[in-house]
DNA sequence: AGTATTACTATCATTATAGTAGTAATAATA
DNA sequence: TATTATTACTACTATAATGATAGTAATACT
């Protein structure tokens, strides 16, 4: 049951585009720096993002990106969702084609139970929940 | 977040030793058969699960596996954490020295949160509540 | 024109997953 | 005692997913 990084960095990717939020267009350059990431892997969780209109992009010089919707429109399960694809832990849970014995499989119901939880609790935390916490915390973390 | 086939035909293993619970040792064939497994795979997934404690196991002819302890007694988490690790989704989440970032990374505490959640949710289902619903519902899958 | 940036595509190495296969050990039973 | 049915253990393999790197094209500011 591991998150894969594309997912976890994404949150982190997001995470400092919240925090930047109501400013100028952030470098990927910057957020890879401040989150200790490659830029190559970030532009590629970043366009998927863009595409489901989490994030705008500017191009060219004094380019970046930048959130499309204030932070605390914006859920961890959205942004896990994009970069993740669906949260079921088992595809028999989403549909029943896909498995012959959805119709009388009993553990069938754990793992649709378990998707509700993963769910519930994704969609409790907003990007704005991270970066008030971070800015409460008053962390340090060098840089301008 | 899949869950890993491992775990999942873990629990349909568990499930079918639930639903012999107090009768005779039951053969990974018949285990198999009733739930289409491939019961080679089946027999790697039983060793862990037999030296946690949770099955017991009689060799020879007419031998077989039982469980160790009553189904209200096993529940899924118990069997998740056996066949697929730990329940963390990310590894920061479970040791400060596995990220160097732990101390002021924000997004650990997603991870943190998202265990919790997964953690009780397999916790409240027991083995006995999908024998008792399989039996509530009064499931004809043929067979003896 | 030059430079900084996003956008896009291709490729690759490593690991994890899922499964197969075969043999040895054990014990009931004929 | 020989046979057979079963668990126990180990090794192997094919495929897919993951996590990344690299390079080029497009765009727009200076
Ligand atoms: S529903 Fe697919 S195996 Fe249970
Ligand atoms: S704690 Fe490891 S990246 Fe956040």
């Amino acid at each position: 049951m591991k998150m894969s990084t594309r997912a976890r960095y994404g949150v982190r990717l997001m995470f400092e585009l919240g925090l930047r939020y109501g400013g100028k267009p952030m470098f990927l350059k910057d957020i890879a720096r401040n989150e200790e990431l490659s830029e190559k892997y970030l532009s590629q969780l970043v366009m998927p993002l863009k595409a489901s209109g989490l994030v705008n992009s500017v191009r060219g010089a004094q380019g970046g990106y930048l959130l499309a919707r204030p932070p605390e429109q914006i859920t961890v399960k959205d942004i896990v969702e994009i970069l993740e694809g669906d949260l079921a832990p088992s595809d028999c849970s989403k549909d029943n084609s896909l498995c012959a014995r959805s119709s009388y499989c009993i553990t069938r119901g754990v793992w649709e139970k378990l998707e509700k939880s993963i769910s519930k609790t994704l969609k409790s935390i907003t990007l704005n929940d991270l970066v008030s916490k971070f800015k409460k915390e008053k962390i340090n973390r060098g840089g301008k």
